[in-house]
DNA sequence: GCGACAG
DNA sequence: ATCTTGTCGC
């Protein structure tokens, strides 16, 4: 039987929301700006043996958010740790301040696994965001994990037709910027938005997300994460709702 | 003023 | 994100 009070382990790093967490989307806006000037978009990365998935979504009449994670090995993308956390929702949906409303939730999942991952995939959009800060840049920043924006839709930019075969991909432009790619995943299915977050470049990004991903447009790290959190929680998380 | 607008 | 069955197509 394993000691209850050696646990939680004091050696892994518990992530917390910085003193100044804005409260408005004004204040939201104005971190963007100095949180984008930090933003490190070439690669300075570990050997990845460990990627996550990040899931978010909502319940209790969208009044709670649900955060789920999933971390595979790489390459061979085996489940290696999972986690769920709920938290009350204290920000509104706002395009281009989807971090402030999500984050939250998410580093309390981070905070409950066992393993941390070497790479984060983000659902929503690294640099390919008005200001340069989507919810992958945010997330790499406040954890020091390299982070890669992968994203169902576009927030911002504009791209050249992309061919219907695996891999095709084209730059996503904005102001005069490759911001990101628009990347066929799989034929015959739409796009996926892919930018850096954080510690990672745009070539690398487009590498790891096709690496990651199989038989389907998502990849696995994603479709993983989404499983885990649409799974009927068990009695004793109800409790805790 | 009129569209566009991650999840 | 979420509400939701069947259905069109490879």
């Amino acid at each position: 039987m394993l000691p209850v009070y050696a646990f939680p382990d004091s050696t892994v790093p518990r992530f917390t929301l910085p003193a100044d967490w804005p409260a408005t989307p004004a204040a939201a806006q104005a971190l963007q700006a100095q949180l984008a000037a930090q933003v490190r978009t070439v690669d300075d990365l570990p050997p990845v043996q460990a990627v996550a998935g990040v899931d978010v979504g909502f319940v209790e009449n969208n009044q709670v958010a649900r955060a789920a994670i999933a971390v595979l090995s790489y390459p061979d993308l085996q489940l290696q740790d999972q986690s769920v956390a709920y938290l009350p929702v204290d920000f509104p949906y706002i395009p281009g301040l989807l971090s402030f409303r999500e984050i939250p939730v998410i580093l309390a999942a981070l905070n409950q696994l066992t393993q941390l991952p070497d790479l984060l995939l983000c659902d929503g959009q690294g640099i390919a965001h008005p200001r340069r800060c989507g919810i992958a840049c945010h997330l790499g920043l406040l954890t020091g994990i390299p982070a890669i924006g992968v994203a169902k839709s576009r927030l911002v930019g504009h791209h050249a037709p992309v061919p219907d075969c695996r891999g095709a991909w084209q730059p996503l432009t904005d102001r005069g910027e490759v911001i990101g790619a628009a990347l066929r995943t799989r034929p015959g299915t739409n796009l996926l938005y892919v930018s850096p977050g954080h510690r990672i470049s745009l070539a690398t990004s487009i590498t790891y997300v096709l690496q990651c991903t199989r038989h389907y447009r998502l990849p696995e790290t994603t479709r993983l994460a989404h499983k885990l959190a649409s799974r009927r929680p068990d009695p004793y998380q109800c409790e805790l709702l």
